[in-house]
DNA sequence: TATAAAATTTAGATTAGCCTAAATTATGTA
DNA sequence: TACATAATTTAGGCTAATCTAAATTTTATA
């Protein structure tokens, strides 16, 4: 049992749980895989039937023990994928997505685990997400959003929480990068924008670009 | 449409017609596949649909100038893989098959031909046989079976007939790979047995054997 | 060339994953 | 706390890809 709708459902309400405490709902899953609700509930029945999930009607699911091992084991695979992309096929980052959708499913420890071998055990991947290792654990760096970052304290960007195309050019136009180091110069009360100085330029960015950059301080 | 199914089948059409020349039978796919003749019919009449293949009832199928495209296509993303997965990621050319039937139906132009340029144009893959290039087109070796290989004349293995990890794995141990410089010292009339020169190691071989080596004179 | 055997197709069913519409349950607010 | 609204589930269908069993066509042979 592990279907490429199955395995997306995992990796869904994966992600999901990251977000708030508690089960994750119905809508929210809907929402992510692009499905109506009522599809949802038939997963989540087949999840729960294979004790990949715990579900109690009406009040959503939680991920078991094997359904977070599942999930890792596909995110692995796609930061893997994503870093091959990026490190040895000319890929930009914020081409990789699409495409690593696709690798993340095939299935073949070997391959997994040579491809994790010949990137020489990656930690992260090109957008900065942590990378699980073969044992399914991974290193998380403690960031905070940028928005967070006091003033004239120096950060280095070590990720971005949006991951859309769009924002990953904006940020490659304003050459910020994982990586390039960050300092706010200075608040503008009035509209939140802030000006900083990335890399060796100092520039201006509003607050929403500010929440979805993560710095290490 | 490109469902992983009609792939599989453009791919074992192409094969098919390669052995004999005419149409391809219904029987023949269903083997091929895996799959009852009933469904075979449903699935040509399918292709036919979106002229991928000409179809007339109870005379089989042949490819249309499409259907080989898209065939050629598939045959040229399994034929990378399987080179990647040699040359890169340590596996044997007996343990490539199976993941590249996954790989071949990843669907991104710029990752083919990425992977085609990280492999530097290979023109043949880990078995010999040649990979179609960024237009489609192939290099074929004007190879022949070493059974008709003349007596005392060297030849080159350029390729396999027999793909199976069994006969593979075999030559493995015989020590017979691409590039082994091969001999015929001697027929055995009794039982068509050959014994011949393989690298530095004289062998014996037996007919079945030798009908499923490619050399080049 | 009739006719038996083999190949192929048709008819009707099944499964996974999705849908819409209707029914049910939970939630938030007056 | 009652009740409107939102969330969720149920019921019943749909499509792609498969199957079995029966019918049809082709082929091979006596």
């Amino acid at each position: 049992m592990q279907s490429l709708s199955t395995e997306n459902y995992l990796k869904a309400i994966y992600h999901a749980a990251q977000f708030r405490e508690g089960t994750v709902a119905t809508t929210s899953i809907a929402n992510k895989i692009g499905a109506k609700p009522s599809s949802v509930t038939d997963m989540f029945k087949k999840l729960a039937d294979h004790n990949l999930v715990e579900y109690e009607k009406y009040k959503g699911v939680t991920l078991t023990t094997d359904g977070v091992k599942k999930a890792l084991h596909i995110i692995r695979k796609h930061r893997l994928w994503e870093s091959f992309l990026v490190s040895h096929l000319n890929f930009s980052w914020d081409e990789v997505h699409q495409v690593a959708e696709q690798l993340e499913h095939i299935q073949s420890e070997k391959l997994t685990n040579e491809l994790d071998r010949f990137l020489d055990y990656p930690t992260h991947d090109p957008h900065g997400d942590p990378i699980p290792n073969r044992a399914l654990f991974m290193k998380t760096h403690n960031k905070i959003l940028l928005l967070d970052l006091p003033l004239n304290k120096e950060g280095v960007c070590v990720g971005v929480k949006d991951n859309s195309s769009d924002f990953l050019r904006y940020l490659d136009r304003r050459q910020i990068g994982i990586g390039t180091p960050i300092l706010i110069l200075h608040r503008e009360e009035y509209d939140q924008s802030l000006h900083i100085q990335a890399g060796n330029s100092t520039l201006m960015i509003t607050e929403k670009t500010a929440e979805n950059i993560y710095v290490k301080p």
